[in-house]
DNA sequence: ATAAACCCTGTACCATGGTACAGGGTCAAG
DNA sequence: CTTGACCCTGTACCATGGTACAGGGTTTAT
């Protein structure tokens, strides 16, 4: 990983402050690598830097966690189910211009433009 | 619509600079408001701003439109299809890590946070 | 001993899709 | 004839998730 994107996640707190050597070096611990790679999971699972900000703070709780834990998947789990309809949706407009085009070369009037362009909703 | 939206819009060629009164103020001819709903609705269809320039560059021209566009929104479909099996493969991890989670109060080995945070990969 | 190759800080910049002023001109109603 | 409500321009700003310097200090290898 960039350490510029180290830095980003420092300043915005998702990571704590590392320890520092004589030099001012930047020292960082097992935890915190732990913790770099638990954000990149949870992108990869669409949570947001702030969602995953939220999610540490719980993460970092001593009491609670699994609930709270728990709620947020539920809810991430709904917006991703919302994202997959509303892409079906999509796929299936999609689907109905391809349909109404004749796919002839040269034909001025295109059905697929017609319909996006003129249609007066 | 916003007008801040709609110089926006010109500012990125996606319309045309629109006839001038005489004390400077843009008058929008139907061809552009037409413009500024298809821009709308290929938003809503998942395309970005980038995505609708080259579109209208297509349904500005004067041959091979329809079969630029059938290509067009056939590439689009694909990208939609890889969203819609991202966004499954995702709920299906969401899924795997509500299901082991005991959704106990205040146990503080979270199975969930374990699983994320712990797992070397 | 000196150059390469790191680290540090701070700031600016990239794309995306807009929004929000400031500082001015114009237009219609009362 | 003045006030409010529009329009104009230009620029700066918002969030998001970073990346890329410039201008220094340090460490390592030869």
């Amino acid at each position: 990983m960039n350490k510029e994107t180290i830095r980003y996640y420092e300043r915005k707190s998702l990571i704590p402050e590392p320890y520092r050597n004589s030099s001012g070096y930047r020292i960082y611990g097992a935890q915190t690598v732990k913790r770099v790679h638990f954000i990149k999971k949870m992108q990869d699972l669409g949570f947001s830097l702030s969602e995953i900000h939220k999610l540490l703070g719980i993460v970092d709780k001593d009491s609670g966690r699994c609930e709270d834990m728990y709620q947020f998947i539920s809810e991430k789990q709904q917006d991703v189910e919302k994202k997959i309809k509303d892409l079906q949706h999509i796929q299936k407009v999609l689907d109905d211009l391809k349909n109404c085009c004749p796919n002839e070369r040269d034909l001025y009037a295109c059905p697929i433009i017609e319909n996006v362009l003129g249609d007066d909703s």
